[in-house]
DNA sequence: CTAAAAAACTGGTCAGACCAGTAGTGATAA
DNA sequence: TTATCACTACTGGTCTGACCAGTTTTTTAG
């Protein structure tokens, strides 16, 4: 076959999502052959060359596996969603979650400094129905709203920069780390330990105070990251301990 | 060259796992430009066809972006920043290039901070010649010492995050800003001022002084920031005449 | 009928060619 | 002088066809 077709991206990624696209509708199932590289070509008049770059993607997506000699597979287990390219790549050091907690710490310290200054009004109002939505909750949704505190905190310091980047090293950390940290408020001096560093934090924003507030979100922060490093290394079996004699 | 090599697992995968760890030791930073495929095959010793799976997975994966004619480029650790629309929005502003120097100034300081504590005699051997470069060079040069300098601190803080959020920013920066930074070198009691923070910076990494090293890194990115800000209310005028009257 | 050998698969790699975008260079025209 | 445009030398994208290295099937020799 001749060579033209500018194709749109590139021939290859287009194979590798008609060949998503099947296993997606259920076409081609776990475990299942699929044809051939070469037959692959000649049904879809493409060279071999785009055909295998197409199944590498596949392959580094984890959706087929390959066999020299035997053929390429759908994979068994398809169930992870797409989590983040970079921590995929730390997840060998287990120092890249204190890694990233201490990038973080020091830009929620920044963040909640900010707030302090700059917060409107309307700012104030969010922050404080985060905080007391936060208190009064229990349970699972708790690590929801702690997670909206900090974000407004964040959005209260006007830098769209921070609130972005922010908001990635967050997504990494969510993807990072099995013991959610929802998990840390199982334990009961955990809990008000965590519920001071809140107030604290509130109370610097609320009041204007941006040294007190920027203290106490980055004594939060180095506290939390204390608590996953120790859990990390005990394994979790202390918080369904903890979880079990509640 | 000869096929050989039975290899385990697959050439194409030895070579982008080999890229990959050049990623997660900071050997390759965001934004940055990867050998072409052609450069590959030849310091490698093995085919095109190789490299181009081996890339393939990689792009799969999301650590790199590739683009026809251009060539490939580690993938920013911050998700799509420039695309973001919430960013796009704010480009045009000129806050924005503040917004982004205040992020910076906190991280630079971080970065400095954890250089005075943790730089190897390697790591400071480095920061020495960047800083001894630096300091020796001119004119235009001169900003790609500065900028290497930067980087040499932040990678002597051994925190990959950090050394990757601080390069997304940078890429951002030179994205926003169009009176380069080297323009500033122009005006000589702008150039003594940095100079003098330079110096204060490097004595206080390489005295081991984190505070000081810290404190020195947050006021070189303040007053370049604040130089910067000037020069885009005023135009670049200034910078001209300077460098004519000169 | 069985077991070893051969043939026909499979993916993995290599080589060289050409197409298609991009960027820098230099010559030409305004 | 400056601005423009064609040219050239890159970059990645694709094609072709060959050979290597395993696996499976078929054939063949015992």
């Amino acid at each position: 076959m001749s060579q033209y077709t500018p194709a749109s991206g590139s021939i290859a990624h287009s194979i590798a999502s008609k060949i998503e696209k099947m296993i997606a509708d259920s076409e081609l199932l776990p475990g299942q052959k699929i044809p051939s590289e070469r037959q692959l070509c000649s049904r879809l008049n493409v060279s071999r060359s785009a055909v295998r770059e197409a199944l590498r993607e596949l392959q580094a997506r984890q959706l087929i596996t390959t066999e020299q000699g035997k053929g390429s597979f759908v994979a068994e287990i398809i169930p992870q969603a797409k989590q983040s390219p970079f921590l995929q790549l730390y997840f060998d050091h287990s120092r890249t979650l204190y890694d990233l907690y201490e990038v973080r710490q020091q830009l929620e310290g920044q963040a909640a400094e900010l707030a302090a200054q700059r917060a409107t009004q309307k700012d104030l109002y969010r922050i404080s129905k985060a905080f007391e939505d936060m208190e009064q909750s229990q349970g699972r949704s708790r690590a929801h709203y702690d997670k909206a505190f900090h974000q407004a905190i964040a959005e209260a310091s006007h830098n769209p920069v921070l609130i972005h980047v922010l908001a990635s090293l967050e997504e990494l950390i969510m993807h990072s780390v099995q013991a959610s940290v929802s998990n840390l408020y199982h334990l009961k001096d955990t809990r008000e330990q965590m519920n001071k560093h809140h107030r604290q934090i509130y109370q610097g924003i609320i009041k204007g105070n941006p040294k007190s507030a920027q203290k106490a979100a980055i004594a939060h922060v180095s506290f939390v990251s204390n608590c996953l490093q120790k859990f990390e290394q005990q394994g979790s079996n202390v918080i369904r301990d903890a979880v079990l004699n509640k």
